[in-house]
This record gives C-alpha cells, sequence and structure tokens, in this order.
DNA sequence: GTGAAAGCGCTAACAA
DNA sequence: TTGTTAGCGCTTTCAC
C-alpha cells in the first residue's frame, strides 16, 4: 500500500505550470483552453495518476453521477438479473450505480434509501417490498427531494414502470383451462405487493369466469410455503395451480413430490417471472415472462429524465408479459385431430 | 418532488441558536457540548430533516465508511449469497458496501474498481476474474492505495482469504472413489482462476493415485459447456465427473440427460460451491461447500483492521471446507455388511 | 462548554 | 485563453 498522498487538482496544476482553473477545464472538458496546454495538462495529469477527487466535485455540483438501486433481496433469484440490468442501461445513459439490499424489511429499506441519499445519488430506482400501507408507500421523506421511480409497484406518489400482472395472471389461467383443467387453485405472492395482487386477480377472474376456483391462498416469494398452503395442496383438490412466482411455484411443486404427486402428470402448474431456474427445473416451468431489459431501460430513462428536467406529470409505463410454454403443464384432453 | 434546498449544519446551527462547531459536536458525539444544548440541537436538526452531507464529511475527513466490493457476475448464483453475506458483515462492523458487478470481463474490472476508489471506499473486497496473468493481478494501480482484501484468488500482493480448495477436490475425489468408482473425469473451472486449479489438482492427484483420470477438461463457470467438454462426456468412458464448479456440475448433468445417461444411475457427478440451486436440482447435488460467512466474516474483519491500522504483512487465511453429500453419486460396489 | 475560522478539493464566475 | 478567487458543507484547532 502506497501511503503517499493522493495528487489533487492542485498538484497537477502546479506540476504543468498552470493555475487551478486551466487544470480543471482541461480535465473536464469545460472552459476553454489551448490545445497545447490542455494536452500538456492532460499528459501531467496522467503521469501523476491524478483522479479527481469524486466528493469534492459533488459538493460544488450538486450531482454524483450515481444512481442508487434498491432491491428487497438480491438472494431471490429474480433479482440479480434485474440488477445487471440496471447496471447496464445506467451505464448507457453514464450513469454508475449503487445497489441496496433491503433484505425485505422495512426498516432496512428505509435505512437503505436514507443511505443512498445521503451518498448524494442523483436518482433512484426503486423495488419497494410493500405499497399496501402507507407506511410501505412513503418509506421515508428523502423521496421527496430526489427523482425517484418505482419499479413493479404501482405507488401512487412517483412515476413507475410496471408489466401487465393482471395479463399475465388470465395469460396463466387461460393456458390451464385451454388444456382442459378445471379445478384450478391460486397461490398469490404476498398481498402487500401491488403486482401479486394483480397477477392474482387477473388469474382468479379468469378462473371464475371459465372454471372453478378450488382455493385462493397467499405466500411469501420464497420456496418456503405457508402452512395454509401446503394445507390447500394437501388438500388434493385440484389439477392445476397458478404460483405468484416462480419460487412459489417451485416450492410448491416440491410439495407435491412430498405428497406422491407428480407434476405435470397429476398437477400441472404456471409460475411467474420466468427466473434462471425455471428452465433449469425438472420439469421446465411454464411460466409468465416480462421483458425485464425493456423494463429496466425505460425506468432509467425516465429517471435521467426527471433529473434532467425536474417534477412532471407523473408517469406510468406498463409492458406486456408472454406465456413462456415449457413442461409443468399437461393438457388433461387430448386435442381433438381432425 | 420537493424541491426546496436540503438543510445543513449551518441551518441547524442558526435555528438552534448556536455555533456550527457546536451543532458539529451535537451531531456527531465528538467534542464537548452540554447536556441541555446537545439535546436541543439533536431536536432542532430532526425537525429540519437534517442529514449530513457525505460528500463534505468525506472530503474532510478523508473517510466516507463505504467498503466496496467487486465481484465478476451477480448473474452467477454463487456471488449473490457472497453479497449478502458482505452486506451483513459490513454492517455489523459499522460500514456500508457499493457492489461492482464486472461481468466478467477485466476491463469492466478495472472500471469498476477506479469507480469505487474514486468514491471513497475506504477499502476493497476484491473478488478478482483472473489471477493467472501479471495484467489480472495487478488490476489497478488504485489498488495500491487503499486496504484491499482479496476473495477466492490467491494474489501475492494482498492479504487473501480462501477456501482449501485442493482439499475440496480430494474430498471429491476421494468420496468417488470410496463409492467404487473408477473412471472418473474432471471438468475444472478456468485455470485463470487459482480456485479453480487448485480444486482440480486436489481431485486429479487423488485420483492419479487411487483410481483412473479418464480425462481431464476446462469449462468457464458457466451452464454451458465447451466442445472440448461435450466431446470429453460423449466418450461415455466414465462412471463419474468432478465438476469445478455446481453451475458447470448442472450443465454437464444436462448434457448427459441429452445423451441419455441418467444421473446418478449412469454416472455419478459431484460439484463445488454449494449453490441454493445444487439442494433443488434434480437429483440433488452432491457437492463441495465453503464458508462463506465465516470467510466474508474474516475478510471483512482483516479489512477493517488494515483501514485502522495500515500496511502490515500479508496475511493469507484458509478456510476447510466439506462435502455435502446429496444424491448425485450413486455407489458403485454394495457396501459390505458384515 | 462554546464559538470563530481555516481549509479539505473542486468548479465556475469573473477579471485580466 | 488563462488566472484569481469565492464558496460548496463539514470537522477541528484554538481561543475564549
Amino acid at each position: 500500500m502506497d501511503t503517499s498522498r493522493r495528487p489533487t487538482l492542485k498538484d497537477v496544476a502546479r506540476a504543468a505550470g498552470v493555475s487551478l482553473a486551466s487544470a480543471s477545464y482541461a480535465i473536464n472538458g469545460s472552459g476553454s483552453v489551448g490545445e497545447a496546454t490542455r494536452a500538456h495538462i492532460l499528459q501531467v495529469a496522467a503521469g501523476l495518476g491524478y483522479r479527481p477527487n469524486t466528493s469534492a466535485k459533488a459538493m460544488k455540483t450538486g450531482r454524483t453521477g450515481v444512481l442508487g438501486l434498491v432491491v428487497p433481496d438480491l438472494t431471490n433469484p429474480f433479482f440479480p438479473g434485474l440488477a445487471q440490468a440496471v447496471l447496464q442501461a445506467a451505464r448507457r445513459q453514464g450513469y454508475s450505480v449503487l445497489i441496496a439490499d433491503t433484505g425485505g424489511a422495512p426498516d432496512e429499506e428505509r435505512a437503505a434509501i436514507r443511505f443512498l441519499t445521503d451518498h448524494g445519488v442523483d436518482g433512484l430506482l426503486w423495488f419497494p417490498i410493500d405499497d399496501s400501507s402507507p407506511r410501505g408507500r412513503r418509506a421515508s421523506p428523502e423521496l421527496d427531494r430526489i427523482p425517484v421511480v418505482v419499479l413493479d409497484r404501482n405507488l401512487p406518489d412517483h412515476d413507475v414502470v410496471l408489466a401487465d400482472y393482471a395479463l399475465g395472471g388470465r395469460l396463466a389461467a387461460d393456458h390451464l383451462i385451454a388444456a382442459g383443467h378445471v379445478d384450478i387453485g391460486v397461490i398469490s405472492g404476498p398481498t402487500a405487493a401491488s403486482s401479486a395482487r394483480d397477477r392474482a386477480e387477473g388469474a382468479v377472474r379468469t378462473i371464475q369466469r371459465s372454471a372453478r376456483l378450488a382455493w385462493h391462498v397467499e405466500n411469501a416469494f420464497s420456496l418456503d410455503l405457508d402452512p395454509a398452503v401446503t394445507a390447500a395442496l394437501d388438500r388434493r383438490s385440484v389439477t392445476a395451480v397458478i404460483a405468484g412466482s416462480d419460487m412459489i411455484a417451485i416450492g410448491a411443486m416440491r410439495h407435491l413430490q412430498t405428497l406422491g404427486l407428480s407434476v405435470p402428470d397429476d398437477v400441472s402448474i404456471v409460475g411467474f417471472d420466468d427466473i434462471p431456474w425455471a428452465a433449469l427445473n425438472t420439469p421446465p416451468l411454464t411460466t409468465i415472462d416480462m421483458p425485464i431489459e425493456a423494463m429496466i431501460g425505460s425506468a432509467i430513462e425516465t429517471l435521467v429524465q426527471r433529473i434532467f428536467e425536474g417534477p412532471g406529470v407523473r408517469s406510468q409505463t406498463v409492458f406486456d408479459v408472454s406465456l413462456v410454454e415449457r413442461s409443468s403443464v399437461r393438457p388433461l384432453v387430448r386435442a381433438e385431430v381432425r
């Protein structure tokens, strides 16, 4: 470890025999400097290994070039892909990103948001834990001070980007019904999340119209199943289930196996999210896919726009979802061959 | 979005009718302030919604209370768990952490390290992509200026924390051999990683001593298999394979299935890392587990120590690994019952 | 116990 | 085109 002090702009200016201002201009490409001086300064800076001090710059300009991303739980396989999409989209717009993982705890979420705003992020991409309670909605006063776009949860006070979750629920139900299933159960994600509510609602409505809703239970976005959920499964009253996420779907499949029931031979399952595991699972999981990259791209775009243009009319961007057919759904009736 | 300016310490001081210094003391718990004044100041600060400006603080103190974490690829299921462990261990020591994902690209890695150091992290936890080339080893000059501890790769110039990978390789081989396997193939991870080399070496040595090494090929830490790897598998010359990571193991299993071969009935597999998928896979994967949390805890501890105590003798901390027996290995001979 | 003031590294307005 | 300088928000020394 080299303990010598990190060179400052002043060092560069002195070494190059110019003023502080010229050095700053040369390095930032702002102001005006003669071509020769600029080149010289740049060279001296490189020689010294000069790196601008971000704190100082931020203090002066009020902008850091950093965006914050707040997610509930990196350990949930849905999020790493999202995080990467954010990293890439941000970079395309010239921003870096600070990721905060809240571990699904509202207190941590507040702390994370505070941490990020304290560190001067220019804007925030927020995937909230909870949008049902007023408490969840207004995680912190900090949020009023910087541009925020909310992902996946339809919070009223911010720009949001969503997928058409209700459509996803309908797609899943239609698929099952078209395959001849009648007795269908749904395990929705936590109702604290609007996305989970919408998914379930879309599914339930469709089922109630064209089939039979055997039961409707709720589970965390997790492999581990609530007693109420396992109890429902234990009833063996359905030939198909719609799960609020792929994690839940996989958890359910495992429980079904425990019961000696096979997927899809005994019961069909469709999930939601199309996480990487979905395709790898045995059997590969039929699920609803949302266009994450496009969604994130759009989110970052609105965020950056807000950063530059300030507050404006709340925007709500909704993306279509689609059914990914794999092997966890079995047709109950043979298709007619004519 | 509330556009009003964020209150500064000065605002607090003025509102509380005290000097800047007293306000600072009260808020930081440093210096000395009368109990009454302190309480009053704190209350005023809270009322104003005052939050210290991290940039200004950092500029003054030269410390940010932030640690940087550089990982190759959050999308690889090994890393999210690691990242979370880092978050938690750091928090326990009073630090926050900035995560940078380099996407496995050396250029990005350099950029990430520069980004983190530019943003004033007090120390760096680095999981390098490559430790074989001098280029990989010295990712950037920044690394000389701040404390760094390296994870998983035995870089000579930094404190490192490792698992005993060679032991892991031996454990895997011994397990297979004890199960009666003789013709064993090994798919090591990329030799650019010392951890992969050590794993493979441990396995190969043991196999050569007590069994037969059918082939030894190399693959990226990925589900997708190199042509050389599939070619080796296609030869059907082994009853067991040792994979350099669980991802590789799962990729190999899938290819084997493609060949009409069943795991573990036709060929046994042992992986490495014990990622979350391992237990969920069909069949559940026998693998080598390393004590991530303990390793990260130790890494953060050394890092924090370096931050406080400065450079010193390079430390190398090695953790034991263990075999996690699941269902991807089949005994070739029945155990004798006496 | 409290306050005044210097200065961290930088940008930008202004002067030359 | 180049240089001088004020000041961003904060901590901390030093005087009171």
